[in-house]
DNA sequence: AATGAATGAGTTTTCATTCAT
DNA sequence: AATGAATGAAAACTCATTCAT
């Protein structure tokens, strides 16, 4: 397996994933089609089986690969960028991303293997952030679990409103955690965000 | 068996509905069949297509009983029973509920009609709390939709982690709201409810 | 079984039947349901069933009662209307009759009860036809069935295309047997139907 | 077996269609199941729908092949078979053929596509005679009419009568024509057709 | 490696018919 | 006599998956 396969081999998964996760994000696991995906992918049937034994195997891959991202964006700092994701879940590029997120929340019912992977995709954050919160607060577990919550109810809201302002509900949050004594880092101005600075 | 009283009518919807939610909850929308809803129900298929158009009827059916289950449940004053809905999401009792929730935030992603009967099943309640936040804080808008996605994002939570102490949940938001002048009700110590009231 | 009880049963039939007609000649009869007949007539299905087996049995009667009309409107002599008929074809009232015929016709292919029924339809007046045409030509049986055929390849015309003209349709059936020494009768002037008379 | 040549597409096809027709001309256009189809061609149910969308499609095309043939055999100039096509209709080899169209007649009054295919079938040869006819008689469109009439209506009584005598029907035909001056090619001796020439 | 034709079990939905009331 | 609720066996159509080429 010379060097040039593997990188072909990688390079068709791509494909593959980035059009299934396209068409689950439209229309969920369970309405798009086998068939939905050769047309998406432009990879005829047969291939897509020698790449994935099934649908669910790709759900798999899926899921993986957005643990792995989710890991490497939150680094070993959670608190650090929390505000920043809040934000970000507005930014209209990470649609995609939020209707597949439902998808798959959907799938952790029915499957051990997504609900697993799901639960770990949060447990480590969420250690992180209890860890940190440990002594400052009188229930570092439960607040953790809190601030993964805020982060969840926004991701539906958004989904189903397009009026929600990420900004203020930023704000909100840096209002509710500042007389804990957390500090939450201020939005980044010259982010390309959605809202200007905020005095407040 | 002629036309049939409305009470016997209600009765056959319930059986149906019921049947459909266990399903639902138990293998999602998609992968529950008419089928499987048949045999749930022991009512034979024609006599479903009776009641309902199909199973997206029977979805929009449950979203909407929920509707009218919470409008009656939260009253007029949302904040009143907010931790006692908090701590109720730990209640097994629930438990099929919260599974069932979740299929529905999937199918919001397919069906406008079940995307705005979610919203507005949440717009209630928000623009309530909104109002009652009204002055007291500076983001009340914002604040509402926070204190909403505590609550979704506990539901996820609870549906992946067993080990969820909803008491504790509970106290850490009391904790977060309190410096906000926010008055929360105390815990119930005569509740049903799994966790020993513990004042902190 | 009372005269009163006789009276009622007919007008039930009666009802039914016109309902069927209407529902068949509209969508053919495969495509016609029980319900559909239900809600035409406004009557139960269990009660339909009480004055006819099934739906092939209705078909039977439809059929049947349509041989009936036909022989009475004929009389003993088919001559005597032959053009009138032709003419008749046009008129707006009789397109649900050239509809349920052809459908009849197509059941024909199946049913060799209704296909015997539609011959023997056809036999009589061909029969009458060929023996007034006897001695006069030198195929009276064959022409006999050529003015059948002129009629119903009429109501098929009829039925695909709106801008037949039936009053030169018989003007030319009427030139095509004058030579025959056929004496065919004029139109009636007087008559509703479309055209004004003719000179040619 | 990746894409497949048009001589084998075509072949699948005409399996399939040959397999539809069989069906409909033996019960009808709606007494056959798609199950029916799929035991006469051999062809599983997946692969028919790739060939056509539903039972509607194959009529469609059955009738567009027809529409096609006949637009070939007719030629330019209809007159010249005419006789022939009437002593045709009695062979047994062509039974088939009349079974279904008389299912394509009756569906006609359902569908609009359906209904237009006929149409448009009889107008070529409709126009093509009442060109030739013009000047010669005093309503050539309408006599142009009645001569596809008198083929239409044998197609049915051969249907339902196995004693029609098609080359008197011939003759009648010819004896109706002749004195208009019509010139009709007299039968071809040499014919495979039922009955000997007799020239009267 | 890659294709896409082919399968057949499975899905939703309809419908003629029965029967308790 | 009359109703219409109830049934369950099809019907049309889809889809994940296989496999010959």
């Amino acid at each position: 397996m010379p060097k040039v396969d593997d990188a072909h081999f990688a390079a068709r998964r791509r494909q593959i994933l980035d059009a299934a996760a396209a068409c689950f994000a439209r229309e969920g696991f369970h309405r798009t089609s086998m068939q939905d995906i050769v047309k998406e992918s432009g990879i005829s049937a047969g291939l897509i089986y020698r790449y994935f034994t099934g649908k669910d195997d790709m759900i798999a891959a899926i899921v993986a690969e957005w643990h792995e991202r989710r890991t490497a964006l939150l680094g070993d700092d959670p608190a650090a960028g929390y505000l920043e994701v809040l934000r970000g879940v507005g930014d209209p590029a990470a649609a995609r991303e939020l209707r597949l997120a439902v998808q798959v929340w959907a799938e952790t019912v029915r499957s051990p293997l997504i609900r697993e992977m799901a639960r770990d995709n949060v447990d480590r954050p969420r250690r992180l952030a209890a860890a940190a919160l440990d002594g400052a607060v009188a229930e570092p577990d439960a607040l953790a679990r809190v601030l993964i919550a805020i982060y969840q109810g926004l991701v539906l809201q958004t989904l189903w409103d397009d009026g929600v302002d990420h900004a203020a509900y930023a704000r909100a949050v840096a209002a509710l955690l500042a007389p804990l004594g957390i500090e939450v880092p201020p939005a980044d101005p010259g982010q390309p965000g959605r809202d200007r600075d905020q005095q407040e």
